[in-house]
DNA sequence: CATACGTGGGG
DNA sequence: TCCCCAAGTAT
């Protein structure tokens, strides 16, 4: 009589418990095994720092959060301001705000406790698809299909999915819910994500210390490399915009505004700038200023978003009195503090490098 | 289904 | 320098 092989779930998780990774939001593996479980708060604040951001990235901004805010309802108190002031330079800035409306939602209408359920997850700000299931299946051992980019590549070699992404994402979260096992569920998703990050790279793979390899389809036809197939992309286009950073002179301030809350950079700070346009047309020069002043050139700063490249033109002037318009003088040392994107700390190097 | 939406690190 | 990509979501 023949032994059946473990599953592929068994092979996985013998080895999530022995590599695990150890990180901040996470609750070992021997110790869920115990009975203890994670915070759903760091949990959930963990998935939507992480989303589309790197785990190195993500550590130091959940420290500050923790600290600062040690649960959902310290969150939900805190001016949407300081949430946003935090956030900056994390990017994808619409997180921050739904972060913060989210907070206020499980406040107020969930009694401060999250959701238990992918389906009630769901309908919170910020949380989709990925995320609804990961915090179900990691803080409350919902067996949901966990589907982010490191599965999408495990499972995409495991059955050798040649579907191009996206298209081929409804077969790979099939295939998923069908390899979710009912015991551990949690520590499953946990463990394919790690497999994803530390073995089953995007390149040069490291199929002879993977644990499922006898499961895997692509490492058995020698071409795990070229999984996920996934749809070319379009080309980034270029824009060109000026920035206008206003400095008094006593204390070294520069004068600050809000960015509408949607778009680009939505409530995010900055230096009064320029609509970001279509490169053809060069250099806006001073016409584009905000208000007229001793505008002096001082470089132009290069930035690299998602969909496009921008050069941005940067100006300065000495200016005593309050510039029209809403915004406030912030000094140097307030910096720091301020909802600044990556890109406005930038142009506030490049205008006033004295200062940093 | 396609597009908007940041940033930093690695090859 | 440039391209890829990293625990995606909203529209």
């Amino acid at each position: 009589m023949p032994i059946a092989p473990p599953p592929l779930s068994q092979d996985l998780l013998e080895w999530y418990d022995r590599h695990a990774r150890t990180l901040p939001w996470r609750v070992p593996p021997q110790a869920r095994a115990a009975g203890i479980m994670p915070d759903p708060y760091r949990v959930w604040l963990s998935e939507i720092m992480l989303q589309q951001t790197t785990v190195a990235t993500v550590k130091s901004y959940f420290a500050r959060f923790v600290n600062r805010w040690p649960g959902v309802t310290d969150l939900a108190e805190a001016p949407e301001a300081e949430v946003l002031g935090a956030w900056a330079g994390l990017g994808y800035y619409a997180r921050a705000r739904n972060l913060h409306a989210c907070a206020r939602t499980v406040a107020t209408e969930h009694g401060g406790a999250f959701p238990t359920t992918a389906a009630t997850l769901r309908a919170l700000p910020g949380i989709g698809e990925y995320t609804s299931a990961a915090i179900a299946a990691i803080a409350f051992d919902e067996p949901a299909a966990v589907v982010d980019g490191n599965v999408e590549r495990v499972v995409s070699r495991l059955f050798a999915i040649e579907t191009p992404l996206p298209a081929g994402k409804k077969e790979i979260r099939i295939r998923t819910g069908e390899l979710t096992p009912d015991l551990r569920p949690g520590d499953f998703a946990q463990a394919m994500m790690d497999l994803g990050a530390t073995i089953c790279t995007p390149t040069r793979p490291g199929c002879i210390l993977c644990p499922i390899r006898p499961h895997c389809r692509a490492a058995a036809e020698g071409r795990p490399e070229v999984f996920p197939v996934k749809k070319p992309k379009a080309e980034v286009p270029s824009r060109r915009g000026a920035a206008f950073v206003a400095i008094r002179p006593g204390d070294g301030a520069v004068w600050l505004r809000k960015r509408a809350t949607t778009g680009m950079l939505g409530g995010m700070s900055e230096p009064p700038s320029s609509n970001w346009n279509a490169r053809s047309d060069g250099e806006l020069g001073t016409t584009a200023a905000p208000f007229p002043a001793g505008w002096q050139a001082c470089g132009t700063v290069l930035h690299g978003f998602t969909h496009f490249k921008l050069a941005l033109d940067v100006y300065r002037a000495d200016i005593e009195h309050d510039p029209p318009g809403a915004g406030w003088w912030s000094p140097p040392e307030a910096w720091d503090g301020e909802a600044l994107p990556t890109l406005m700390r930038k142009v506030l190097a490049a205008a006033a490098p004295a200062t940093r």
